[in-house]
This record gives structure tokens, sequence and C-alpha cells, in this order.
DNA sequence: GTGTTTGCAAAAGCTTTGCAAAGTT
DNA sequence: AACTTTGCAAAGCTTTTGCAAACAC
């Protein structure tokens, strides 16, 4: 699906800001937050202003086009998989990584089959793993 | 254990200030952000300032005795509960509940005794169910 | 008494808003 | 052409900081 339809089927109209905000963030692992985007983009887009980036990352995550996530560091981070998956939270490093396991996923999806939640519509349910890297210049590995 | 007690066993000097934010947090279920700290004990404390409240509840989450909840309305709360348990984030009432089911924590101690995470000291696991209340004036139910 | 903590006010982030100009369909 | 979106600057939040006075041990 093109970015151009993506935006059309969240029924938002495909300026060259919102398509370029939307591949920066498909690119992106790391989770930014919206001053990253607007560094990221800055170059090949002089003009863009770092207002446009809030308000196209927050009309995004209103449209269900990526998902908006919170940080205990103070920003705000937004992330283009809306697929089901974890995070695990560095905190000393201010890193997200993604945290996907397909048995675990299957355990949560089975658990809530028979514990209901009532009064509630769910968005999504997201397993967090908060830490500290040990060593900060090499990555964290699962296995 | 006393108040006094918990504020020595994490190194922290017993001032009126801190025992009464720590009291306040302790009897407080809805994970109040730092101006509804200071809301709640400002009445009986008239003198306290809010720049206290912001550094008292880092200083408590730094030492442990609390943990910081990032969400998505911009603000931190924090939360008495120190123990294992997620969260569900009504997005639409920005209200954060306890989430705690004993099966499900034994699932993912379980899960995480075969599945390891290197390079990474865990600080905690957390669920965090996101969702919307259907009607705002009903609590949300678990059963 | 010594060193830490508090209150105040000011400063420093992060995010939103108002509005004219530019862009999209 | 009608309506939406953008860029800019200003305003509005939340949170941190510097420093003298007050407090804990």
């Amino acid at each position: 699906m093109t970015l151009r339809d993506r935006l059309a089927a969240a029924n938002l109209k495909a300026t060259h800001q919102r398509m370029t905000i939307l591949a920066a963030l498909d690119d992106c692992k790391i989770h930014p937050s919206p001053e990253k985007v607007y560094e990221m983009i800055k170059p090949g887009n002089p003009t863009i202003s770092l207002a446009t980036v809030y308000n196209t990352l927050e009309s995004f995550a209103r449209a269900g086009l990526v998902n908006k996530v919170a940080s205990i560091s103070g920003n705000m981070r937004y992330d283009a998989n809306i697929g089901a998956h974890g995070h695990i939270y560095c905190h000393n490093t201010d890193e997200i990584i993604d945290y996907y396991d397909e048995d675990l996923n299957m355990l949560i999806i089975d658990f809530f089959k028979k514990k209901k939640i009532g009064n509630l519509k769910i968005k999504n349910i997201t397993l967090n793993i908060n830490g500290d890297k040990l060593d900060r210049n090499k990555e964290v590995t699962i296995k």
C-alpha cells in the first residue's frame, strides 16, 4: 500500500509534508520523538515547520496510522508499527526497542479470551519491559 | 513499615513534606500527577511548593520507593504500588487503573524464564491495556 | 553545627494554537 | 472554487533549576 493510499484510507489529504513524515516513520525503528523526525527530514525539506511535524504526527495517531507511545523521558514517541508488539524501555539510554514474540502474543490473546474487561473498548495490549542497558555501547539481545 | 522507616530505608531524610507526599500516594489509587498530589495535600499544608512535590516524587522514584508512569496525556504519573502489576489506560478519561491477575503474572514470569533478554537490567515488566471507556460514568470491570 | 531540603521565582523543555499564505482535490 | 493544511511566532503546558532560608540529624 503506497503512502498516498494509506493517507487516503485515513481520510487525510496527501500533502508532501505528510508523505515525508510517514515515510520517515516507516524507515525509523527507534520510535522517534517529533523533534527527532524533524531533524531527520529537515535536510531534504528545509522549509518544514516543527509545529507541522507535531500536528501531523498527532493526526496520524488519531487516524490510527501510527501509535503514540508515552515515554519516561518526557516527550512523546511515535511508532509506525501498529501490529501487536511490546516495547523494551532502556531508561539510561532513552531507547525504545520493539519486542515481539509469537508465543507470548498467543499467550496474551488466549489469556484475554478468558478474562474479560468490561466497559472498555480496547485499542491494544502491549507488554512493556523497563530496565537499564548494562553496556550502553552494545545492543539488547533477545533469545 | 512506617513512613519514617521507608524513607530511612531509601536514604531520604524524614521531612514533613516527604511524609505527607508519601502518605498521599499510598492513599491514592488513581496514579496522580504531581499537580494532583499538590492539590491533595495543599489544604493541610498551605506553604508547600509545587516544585517540592515534583522534586520529591522524582527522588522517590529514583530511590525505588514509587514508580514513575509515563502517560499519553502529557504529564507523569506516580504509583505507590511497586509490586508486579499492569495498567489499564483509559485515553478518553485519562484514568490509569491497576490491573493484577495472579495467573497472568505467573504466565509472564514463566515466559521470561525461557526467553532471556541480554544486556538489560530489568526493573519491571508490565502489561498495558490501552483503550477508551465506553460509559465514562461507570467503572471498568475485570472478571 | 553540618549538610540537606524547601519555597519561591525564573527558566527551560515540550506541545498547541491563531492566522495568513499556500496547497489539495 | 471550496476547503484543508502549512509555516511562523506566540502562548500554554509540564518540569527543572538557582539560591537564600529553614530543617533534620
